[in-house]
DNA sequence: CAAGTATCTTGTCAATGAAAAGTTTGCTCC
DNA sequence: GGAGCAAACTTTTCATTGACAAGATACTTG
């Protein structure tokens, strides 16, 4: 009886896979009402364990989105790592906008060190991959003493996803419109080579 | 006796200046602690006034934050209109990073329309009047059947400015390297057209 | 100067984050 | 197989917070 309820985790005491539940359930938490509005509690409720469930596993409120920075740089790198290095600036800044509208909450996150436990050993370890896998198409197609580009081309996917993130660009089709814009760019670029 | 009293701030009962004075020291609140540590009775304090003053002036916490985007866009629009016209693209653009560095925390809650009222009436028109004052120099330039290049453009100053704010770029010269990574995409279109 | 309104205060309430202390479960080692 | 132990979770508690209601004070206008 009770081996049979042991992998039962709506009976069992243990949860068995809490901290990726409540990850997962934060992350959705912030893309229906924003970071502000972000409960413990409420949380807690939504995955059906008590108060300080969360607490237990992430220390504190800056804990849990540290996680989620954590995890969302993660996914950036393994984004980025996708694409296939030939496939030139502009796929690899596609990917970046797409990462971000797809994992709105994460990336969020990842940009707001103050909501966060900045100095954290694994959130700066994931991020360090993150940014290694980034670099790599702009440094290995336009090497230079200053990485001026590579922040240039960097800046522009950003904003761009910031701003569809915001509402502040409304995205009829932002994939296609993020591949436009980064060609303004990385033609530009080419052609005063 | 009384009568001199009157205009002694500190003395008098009615602060005076209170809304004014509130939304700079929210602004200074924000620049050292962030947005998500901002407190409503701490700001009081830090004002010198009890806890429920800044709910009269401003009825909740969103409405303050309301009050203090409307001001940044208003500084904005104000800084675009600033730039000569004939200056060029470029200086607008720096000159877009220059008022974001500058105002951090209005730059940071313009654009997260979760803490704010959105569809506030001043909010909306001091936005409006800002994007207006934005893409004066992209329309005059070089119009075209889409403003794809115009969110090229703003993409770019303003995810530069978003990854300096957020430490994810460090800036040695923020200006001088926004100057550059404008030139990126501007000399680029130019010599495309 | 009297009435009315704008501005600010005091007091209260439910919700929240965090911590302390207790309880249950699963694992390990003999 | 069971005794001990650590991990996972709960319950309780406390200070802080945002929001509201009701009261106090100052200004203003007729």
């Amino acid at each position: 009886m009770k081996s049979l309820l042991r992998y039962d985790r709506t009976v069992t005491y243990h949860h068995g896979d809490l901290r990726r539940t409540l990850l997962a359930e934060t992350a959705s938490a912030i893309a229906e009402d924003g970071v502000a509005k972000l409960s413990m509690r409420a949380l807690a409720k939504r995955a059906g364990v008590s108060n300080a469930a969360p607490t237990y596993h992430f220390g504190d409120k800056s804990g849990l989105l540290t996680a989620l920075a954590t995890e969302g740089y993660d996914r950036l790198a393994e984004a980025m790592s996708g694409v296939d290095e030939s496939g030139g600036l502009i796929d690899r800044g596609v990917a970046y906008v797409e990462f971000a509208l797809a994992c709105p909450s994460h990336f969020t996150v990842m940009f707001q060190p103050r909501l966060l436990h900045d100095d954290d050993g694994e959130l700066t370890a994931s991020r360090q991959r993150a940014w290694a896998a980034l670099s790599v198409g702009v440094a290995t197609t336009r090497s230079g003493p200053d990485s001026d580009f590579g922040v240039a081309a960097w800046s522009l996917v950003h904003g761009y996803a910031t701003l569809v993130l915001s509402g502040a660009v409304e995205p009829e089709d932002a994939l296609r419109q993020a591949r436009i814009v980064a060609g303004h760019l990385v033609e530009g670029a080419d052609r005063s080579r």
